[in-house]
This record gives C-alpha cells, structure tokens and sequence, in this order.
RNA sequence: GAUCUGUUAGCUCAGUCGGUAGAGCAACGGCCUUUUAAGCCGUGGGUCUUGGGUUCGAGUCCCAAACAGAUCACCA
C-alpha cells in the first residue's frame, strides 16, 4: 500500500464522516434509472413533458459552485449532462446538512451519484437536471485528472501520457471520450463483420487455443504446460490448420475471430497476443476472394462510418471496391523498374546492394524478392491494393498457381502501407503438403526458429479430402486502427502489454 | 535489438549560469440561489523515477539502471 496522498486522506475522511452520518457510501440497491445524458439532450425539446421526472445515474465530473445553489456535471455512459441543485429544492426545511454537507462537502468529483429531478434549459441555453433528490452510490477515493474543454472546443489539461492511459485504461475512458469511441467502432466492426458472415450462412466456430503442436504460421509461439497431463502445450500462433479440418468435415464456410499469441517483439503494432479474424469457404478461389472481401470491407466501412472513406493522416483512404490487383513481380516492376522474373540469386543481390536493401546469405530467390517488395514498394501501397501470387518458398500452405510456375495463388490486402490480410487458394492436396512441411522442416533443421512443424493430423484430414476451398486471414487490431486513424496497436487494444513496474 | 527524447504536487507543465521547489487546474477555509475552462479572497500539498559520482552545495553536471514515447530493423 503506497502512502496517501493529502488528497487521498481528504476523501478517506469523508467516506468516514459519511458513514458517521449513517449514509452507505456504497449501498447495496439498486438504483433505478429511466433516462441517460444523450436522449435527454436529444428529445427534450421535442418532448419536455416526458422528462418532467428523471431517474438519472453518473459519475460527478465538474462542479460550478455559487455558493446556495451549483451547478456541476455528470457522465453517464452515454455523455455528460448538466445538473443544477439548489439547496432549497434538496433540503426543503430547516436542516440544510443533505445540502451543506453531504453534497458540498462529502461529495467529490469523481464520486458517482443517483438523482431526481426534472429537466430544464438554463437562461444561458443548456439542458439539464434541476435535482430534487440525490444520493451518493459510490464514493471515489482517488482524484481524477480533471480535462476542461472551453467554448472553442479547446482541451485543457488533457490527460495525455500514453503510459498512463495505458496501464490505468478506466481513467483514460473516464476522462477522454474521444477514446472511448475507439472501442466502440472496433465492437462495431467486429459486430458488422460477423452480420455479414452470418448472411452467407457461414459458421461461427471456436477452435483450441491451448495447441499440443503450433502451426499455422511462421513464428515463435508462448510455452506453458498442462499439470493433469504433465506435457506442454503452446498458445496458438494461428487457427488455420483446425478451420481447414472443419471445411474437411463437411462445413461450407467457417470463420474465427480469436487472439493468437506470438512471442516477438512489441512495438506500436505488434502486442504478443492480437485479434485475427479467420475465414475458410468451400469451392472458392483465391479470386473469389478478393472480390468477398472488398464487398465485405465497403460495406462494413460504410455501415459504420456513414461512408466508404477513411482519414488515416494525411491519407484519405477509400474503400470502395473494386480494388486494385498488381501481381507482386509486377508491383516491383511498377515501383522500381526492375523486373525479378527469371532473375538469379545472384541477380537479386547485387539489386539488392544497389538500393541498400539489407541481406544475409541464408535468403533464396523467394525471400529476397520478399525483402524487395517490403523494402521498396510496400511504402507506396496507400489506397487498398491486392498484391497477389507469391513465391512458393514463403508459403508452405498455399496451392501452386494455376499457371505460374515457382509463385503460389496468394495475395495480401496492403492499405495505408501496410498488410491488413492476407489469403489463399488453400493448398488440399496431401502429397504437396507434405513436400511443403519437409521443405519447412529442413529450414528448421537450419536454425530457423520460426519454421512450421510437421503436422500429422492435419495431414490425415487433407488425405480423406478437401474441397477446393479459399481461406483469408484480417488483423482486426489493424484494421481497427485504419478505421479509426490511429497509428498505434496499443490505442485499439483496450489492456495493451506493458512492461511490469519495479517498486 | 539500435539511436534519440522524456520522467518535478492528484493532473497538465515551468524551473535561467549548480545556490531555500514554482504556476494553472484539482484539494482545503471563506463569499456568492441560472453558472458553464464560472468568479473573488486566503491556505496547505514534493523521497524532483531509482542508485552511484563530482561539488562547500545537485531538480540542474557525469555514470548506470527502470519505465515510457518517437525513429529504425524484424515479425501480423
């Protein structure tokens, strides 16, 4: 218990002087409520005779005292309203204490409160609560940062330090609303994605997140052991290899939203556990795809934006379909004037010294074409961009392309710069995939921590049959920042990693 | 992982050349019965992130550490 501020102390003694006074700072009732800060706002001028007896709850945000009357603010979860106590309405007799001590003395910002009363609009114009009744229903025993915005919209004071806002989120959400709207856009998305799955009659399914084998994906996965079983399990890196068995067993279309975890490095978009949104149908294609998603993002955007465009920046970003589609060689092309089909190693190299694009001698053509791409053309991908069919070599999981030889029928959604999905024509022919896995396993026998295993299992399930089908990978932290402009994952992640505090 | 920047009151921030720690808001005591970043008068509140060092003297200079942010590299 870390020692209390002057402050603290205050409000402790209050709560005591409450209590004192047989008031419960915390009482045990419920506490009726028939009407929040934005509808009153919103029809009290339409219709005054319906709010001539309000039951209204929230936190004390600001108080305007003059002395025998006050005006101050509540917020509910909706927004702040304007209430008005004068001490004649509260305490119509003699004893004035309900008014003198419990509401000006007892009583803190921060505090939250249940009141009575009717709604009026002040001389000056603004709609509020003329209070008859008021109760204390939760004391605050910490001071909150106290935020002002003036007449001209301009932020006082504003709680800002993003280590702040991070570790203690509920006060971030208390006293910026403008944060608060983040969460509620990324529910919004998340709510608007699955309308849309739901009316193709696609499943929503769950799948393990405890994993005997991670697979999925390239990366370093968490560790931890099960007790009754005495053997590890890792948290899963993907849900792909378990979607793909269902589309084995007889479902046309499965999708996930799920937290994966990877054991990397954090920075301003990288938390180790994150929300990927998973889909796999039947009989489709890569192409197939394309045109669902771009169908699926307009819509969505537009539903909850009230348009298909997105401010991220400097950059106005439209999602209106249909979108771009560049093969990566072509992209290349495009953005560099150097054309990677057919080239050598070798080649690759010297180009990739001459832009001083960083290489190790462990790359193949495919990764270095790879390192290309990400170093010299990603950068220019600002309006969204299908970048399809990938080398063979970075892609253990997709099915070879129906006439390019070495690439694979794969394509990445880039918008803003940066990957937001990612898809294939799944790969269900057993023999490949095998192949596919002993080409991983043989990057793993080289030091490659990050290389897929061999799963059996899933082996099996291809060999009793997969229909064609087309799978599709969206990062919904991601595209939550694009929605809502935000240039760093820890501000669309309502708790993001932080490292411990040391005492 | 590298580089740079930051850490001072509950919050937002000043702090000069190294010489008794400052403001606004919040809090506390007054005045004020339609105000709105309310106002007016008065008061209190600090392990200056932590640990070393230099110095008669360190918030300030030096070294190290912790945490955070930005930029870069890698991963979604």
């Amino acid at each position: 218990m870390h020692s209390l501020s002057e402050q603290e102390i205050i409000r402790r003694n209050s709560l005591a002087a409450l209590e004192e006074m047989g008031i419960n700072p915390y009482p045990p009732e419920a506490f009726e409520v028939n009407a929040n800060s934005f509808e009153i706002k919103q029809n009290f001028e339409n219709n005054p005779d319906a709010y001539k007896s309000v039951s209204i709850a929230g936190r004390l945000m600001m108080i305007r005292d003059m002395g025998k009357a006050c005006f101050a603010e509540i917020q509910d979860s909706k927004g702040k309203i304007q209430i008005y106590v004068k001490r004649d309405e509260v305490c119509p007799g003699e004893d004035k204490t309900l008014y003198d001590l419990v509401f000006k003395k007892y009583m803190d910002i921060g505090d939250i409160i249940g009141l009575k009363g009717y709604v009026f609009k002040t001389k000056m114009g603004e709609i509020s609560i003329h209070v008859s009744h008021l109760q204390m229903l939760s004391k605050s025993l910490h001071p909150l940062p106290i935020v002002k915005t003036d007449a001209d919209g301009q932020t006082h004071d504003a709680f800002t330090d993003p280590e702040q806002r991070y570790r203690h989120r509920y006060v971030d959400l208390i006293v910026n609303p403008q944060h608060r709207e983040i969460f509620v856009k990324r529910s919004q998305l998340i709510h608007e994605m699955r309308m849309y799955f739901n009316e193709k009659n696609w499943l929503e399914v769950e799948t393990p997140v405890l994993q005997g084998m991670h697979g999925g994906a390239a990366a370093r996965p968490f560790k931890t052991h099960h007790n009754a079983l005495d053997i590890p399990l890792f948290l899963r890196i993907a849900n792909e290899l378990y979607l793909k068995r269902l589309i084995v067993g007889g479902f046309d279309g499965v999708y996930e939203f799920g937290k994966m975890f990877r054991n990397e490095g954090m920075d301003r978009t990288h938390n180790p556990e994150f929300t990927s949104m998973e889909i796999y149908v039947a009989y489709k294609d890569y192409i197939w795809m394309m045109e669902m998603v771009e169908t699926m993002l307009e819509r969505v955007i537009t539903k909850i934006n009230g348009n298909p465009k997105v401010q991220v920046g400097s950059n106005e970003i439209n999602f209106t379909k249909p979108y771009r589609r560049l093969s990566m060689y072509d992209a290349i092309k495009e953005y560099t004037n150097f054309d990677v089909e057919g080239k050598s190693e070798e080649e690759l190299k010297a180009f990739c010294r001459s832009k001083n694009i960083e290489i190790d001698a462990s790359m193949g053509v495919g990764k270095l074409i790879d390192e290309i791409f990400g170093g010299l053309v990603e950068k220019h991908l600002i309006q969204p961009t299908y970048i399809t069919d990938y080398p063979i070599e970075m892609t253990p999981l997709a099915k070879k392309h129906r006439t390019k030889a070495g690439l694979v029928e794969r394509f990445e959604l880039y918008v803003n710069a940066k990957e937001i999905a990612n898809a294939y024509t799944e790969l269900n022919d057993p023999i490949d995939q095998r192949q596919r896995f002993e080409d991983q396993l043989k990057l793993a026998a080289r030091g490659d921590d990050e290389a897929m295993l061999m799963d059996e299992d899933f082996l099996l399930s291809l060999e009793y049959g997969m229909p064609p089908t087309s799978g599709l990978g969206i990062g919904i932290d991601r595209l939550t920042m694009l929605l809502t402009g935000q240039e760093a994952i820890q501000e669309v992640l309502l708790f993001p990693q932080m490292k411990p505090l040391i005492k």
